[in-house]
DNA sequence: CGGGCTTACTTGCATGAGCAACATGTTTGC
DNA sequence: GCAAACATGTTGCTCATGCAAGTAAGCCCG
């Protein structure tokens, strides 16, 4: 989104000011991750019929044991809230690719898991993703890119880089 | 969202392939974005009870002639679509921050105007905002990392960080 | 000048998301 | 043990968004 009317108070004086230097980087940063964002959904919308969210439940399954998550930690995962997720899960479920399973350990709880339908669709979605990622992002930096924006964006996670799937969260709530 | 159920096809072999990296890269972008976002969302809508989308509207207009944008330039530039913008106006101007304006050039078209009341609203918003980015984003960076931010992700963007107030788009459509 | 094509916005409809309230089940402290 | 606190997932409601269709206005060319 837009930073403010004016840019920040000039405690600078000459041409381009630090402060401007770190407003230009706010607003590359955010236009970049609209960019790629955009075209990536696009792109798998019209290549796969998903939205990049359901691809990214079927990845958070597809590396969890046996298949299958509790709802709470899968809406953590990809940044939904749990209600969000219990609708979006029942969309999935009419549409094959997840089910639910009772939890016996706390049977409060239900895992989502993964149907064979659902590996499927995500094997045959995931190669066309990766290539829009490289497509889109990573083939245009250069080695010495993607090592400072690694150190630069990981001062920025709390959790530096987690190793895990991980999901954008950008996806939803903006 | 996640990348991909194993990461990219090892064409390395050592420890950490630079398909891992890269694959880090990503994930580390998609990470910050979606927690700063998330961050800055949540605090303008406790501090102010705007939501970011507001925010940015004004923004934009109050840094355009007249502090006022016809309405396709407009959603362009926060990257809403037609009728999003054209719902989000409806709601913003029932709150009295900006109002439609026709415009007697094109009679097809309309201005969206800030009001007196949305310029206050912004004035109220802004400091907070710039301090939030600040704080979650900006504060976390030194100097050499501004700038190969601005490099990596420039090359990332079309046209390379435009100087105008520029948009998330991020908000939207994610 | 007048019929078609285009553009600018708006509206109908469907989708997706969050919050708050709920039902159910588990844990904790006495 | 048992009641109070807490956790997990689902449901009601509202809001925000996009697409496609509709309406109004400008433009082009014969």
């Amino acid at each position: 989104m837009s930073l403010a009317p004016e840019n920040s108070p000039a405690h600078d004086s000459a041409g381009a000011s630090a402060g401007d230097r770190r407003a230009t980087a706010w607003r590359v940063f955010l236009r970049a991750h609209a960019t790629v964002i955009g075209e990536l959904e696009r792109e798998m919308q019209e290549g796969e019929g998903l939205p990049l969210t359901w691809y990214d439940i079927l990845v958070n399954l597809e590396c969890a044991p046996n298949y299958r998550l509790r709802m709470q930690a899968l809406a953590d995962s990809i940044l939904l809230s749990r209600s969000g997720l219990t609708r979006l899960m029942d969309r999935m479920a009419a549409a094959g690719l997840v089910r639910r399973e009772p939890c016996p350990e706390d049977r409060r709880g239900t895992y989502a898991a993964l149907t064979d339908n659902g590996r499927q669709a995500l094997q045959h979605a995931a190669p066309g993703h990766l290539a829009g990622v490289k497509r889109h992002f990573l083939s245009k930096l250069g080695d010495d890119d993607v090592e400072a924006l690694i150190l630069a964006l990981g001062k920025v996670v709390k959790a530096p880089a987690p190793a895990s799937p991980v999901s954008t969260g950008a996806l939803h709530s903006y």
